[in-house]
DNA sequence: CAGATTTAGTTTCAAATGAAACCTTTTGCC
DNA sequence: GGCAAAAGGTTTCATTTGAAACTAAATCTG
């Protein structure tokens, strides 16, 4: 990793990098499951979710998905005009709304799903199985530091 | 790496692995260069590059920034307009601008660039030189995976 | 060398984003 | 219980983004 002059070096700061390869995959993803499923980045994780934990509320979905809660709100806005998730009122507390997969997002899930780890199984054929080990146990070390670091500066 | 029923865990999906990552990263760095410099993540790469390689067109500047024609037409209006790099016609081809940092513009890469730098260092405290070595690669493979089948998929 | 095409850069427009204000219900706390 | 503070969601607003249309200059082609 050589660095310049001024120590500086584009295409070896890693926030840079970083950068750069999460677009380019997100860019990727974000237009196959927007032409094959009419899903937005936001709604394919929540219905992902909740097809993978089941019923929940929307404040749950936030902490979940690490989306904002206005993002999660207008997802399931948008999943429910689709009926693809139900929206009850929530018995338990009466701010908040118990969200579920309706039969037909059952349906939309057990088909992007499978889609979603073919994809994804596309994208990483150069990879090995430990490559792909060292890379989520980095990226989820990054996250933590990232997280770590910008609550020290308050 | 444990996969649910359905086969799919949004926990173990690399591309939301990596969005998260990067956004968490991303928002770091976007908050420390605007609070200390009132740059953007977009100019200040322009400024970075423009430090690290001289001067340059925009045209030159999209391909080595990985960004969008527009984004660098207004990153580089917003630095001309605080006299940060100058714009001056390009005798070679009368459609481009020929960019360069001004006098001020290198005072300001004189000091974002080392202040970059140790930024970084305190994100990256916890990780060996080998696995930065093994991140870069891994992101570098990633963004050209990705690049690769994007273009496949025409 | 005159038109047709391409390229550098800007502008316009519509969509996505998230911070802040807001409404409603719940939870402390006296 | 009653009132202040917090929490779940929604709405509003300002900002960011990039696709598409546009302008002007350069390059092909015949």
């Amino acid at each position: 990793m050589k660095r310049a002059a001024a120590g500086l070096t584009l295409d070896d700061y890693l926030p840079y990098r970083l950068s750069v390869a999460a677009n380019a995959v997100s860019d990727l993803i974000a237009g196959a499951y927007h032409a094959r499923f009419g899903l937005s980045i936001p709604q394919w994780r929540l219905v992902a979710v909740l097809g993978e934990d089941g019923p929940s509320t929307q404040q749950a979905l936030c902490a979940r998905t690490r989306m904002d809660k206005v993002t999660v709100s207008r997802a399931a806005t948008a999943l429910g005009e689709r009926k693809l998730i139900s929206r009850s009122p929530n018995a338990a507390d009466g701010r908040s709304h118990r969200l579920g997969l309706t039969g037909e997002g059952q349906a939309l899930y057990a088909e992007v799903a499978p889609s979603a780890l073919a994809y994804e199984a596309r994208l990483l054929e150069a990879f090995s199985p430990p490559e792909l080990e060292t890379a989520h146990g980095l990226l989820r070390r990054l996250e933590l530091a990232a997280m770590a670091l910008a609550a020290k500066m308050d």
